[in-house]
DNA sequence: AAGAGTTTGTGAACGTGGGAACAAACCGAG
DNA sequence: CTCGGTTTGTTCCCACGTTCACAAACTCTT
């Protein structure tokens, strides 16, 4: 399920604020979602609550991890190390929970050697040792589009079976193999869609008070 | 809907390709999605196509960028200019189909003034300011997690209406403001998922599982 | 120990979205 | 003008996900 890194942050928030035990609804509210729907996606993996109680915030968080995978190690190459893949070299969020980036390859040779993050940028060509090498399963392609589906097959080839794609280009891949595309300008524009279907604003003054009405 | 931006990439691909008209069909495999599922879509939103003939790419592309909201102006400030900011003040995507980055915002003083993507960043504190002075409906926050619930919450008081969240944090705001969340982690978590469930290729037992595209 | 109060887990209704099939409409040939 | 081929727009149906409601189970008090 998508919801379960929800579920997981949420988690951590509560665990950082020294809460030990919680109920579905808390959990819920705080994840944002149905304490009907939350019990159910928690039932759907194992009975790890206490009923007239709750959860257990530290067990269920392990559980959660394991389930999503993340008590094992999963090594991540970064292909194109422009202005978003140094972004994402440098995204915490990576490099913490199990995720290890092993290696930032650009097809411009020459950024080669060039320190980011903490590793050396690394010639593209290397990649299928890489993955071999460190057993990577996931990749994240960061390239421009034009260069995206390149990469992929060659990541496909080289053994990669999970892409994450920050090019705006549909990727094709063969049966077995997960895309999940982040597509940036595609958020804004569904943002647009809705902000053009709210207010009327036909050149007002910027409304303060709350309006009532959503689609 | 959330696959409008896919067609219209889809079709200015096609557009490049100088192809003038399109079937249902070829729209859809180049979307990839269903073609029934498209044609409902557009359907959903005009009598743009021609039985027996198809769609003319030049004018559905406009007919949908006009749904979208894309014949507008979106100017569009961005708070939080790290890394993730960096990238995004950079990334073509943003500045090109009417999306207009009016500022670059931080709440690190000693940033100010620097140059990135040819604007220079500015003090958060001006944010209403400039939202006043832009327009500004749509704004993207860039920060660390424990700042963007403070800095949303000015932003809607500034008067922006839509938020585009790149925090791993669930913002809560008043009925009216829509938030959509890009969480980079927890797209590598799903993955992770999915791909623990993959075949052990151990084993010789087939999982049978036929996911392409992740839900 | 028993009952009252909670809270989980789950069974059933509900609504929404996707997919196949079909009728309406358009083009071209004869 | 008519007929066959083609493609859109739409209707029907199914399956999935969400939500409500309730029984099972646990704790605490008396």
């Amino acid at each position: 399920m998508a919801r379960l890194p929800v579920y997981l942050r949420a988690l951590n928030s509560l665990l950082e604020a020294e809460v030990r035990s919680c109920s579905s609804e808390e959990l819920a509210t705080a994840a944002g979602v149905n304490s009907a729907k939350l019990r159910k996606d928690l039932s759907h993996l194992g009975s790890y609550g206490t009923r007239g109680v709750g959860y257990d915030v530290e067990y269920l968080r392990y559980q959660i991890s394991r389930e999503i995978g993340l008590t094992q190690d999963w090594p991540v190459v970064i292909v194109g190390i422009g202005n978003l893949g140094h972004a994402l070299a440098n995204y915490s969020g990576f490099s913490s929970r199990g995720f290890r980036t092993v290696a930032l390859l650009d097809a411009d040779d020459s950024r080669t050697g060039e320190l980011v993050a903490g590793l050396k940028i690394r010639a593209f060509r290397e990649l299928t040792a890489i993955v071999h090498e460190h057993g990577v399963a996931i990749g994240v392609i960061a390239t421009p589009a034009a260069a995206a589906q390149s990469v992929c097959d060659q990541m496909v080839s080289a053994g990669i079976r999970s892409v994450l794609n920050f090019a705006p280009t549909v990727l094709t891949v063969p049966e077995g193999v997960d895309v999940r595309m982040v597509d940036l300008s595609s958020e804004l524009q569904i943002l647009a869609y809705h902000e053009q279907r709210k207010a009327p604003l036909t050149s007002g003054a910027a409304p303060a008070a709350d309006d009532e009405g959503v689609a």
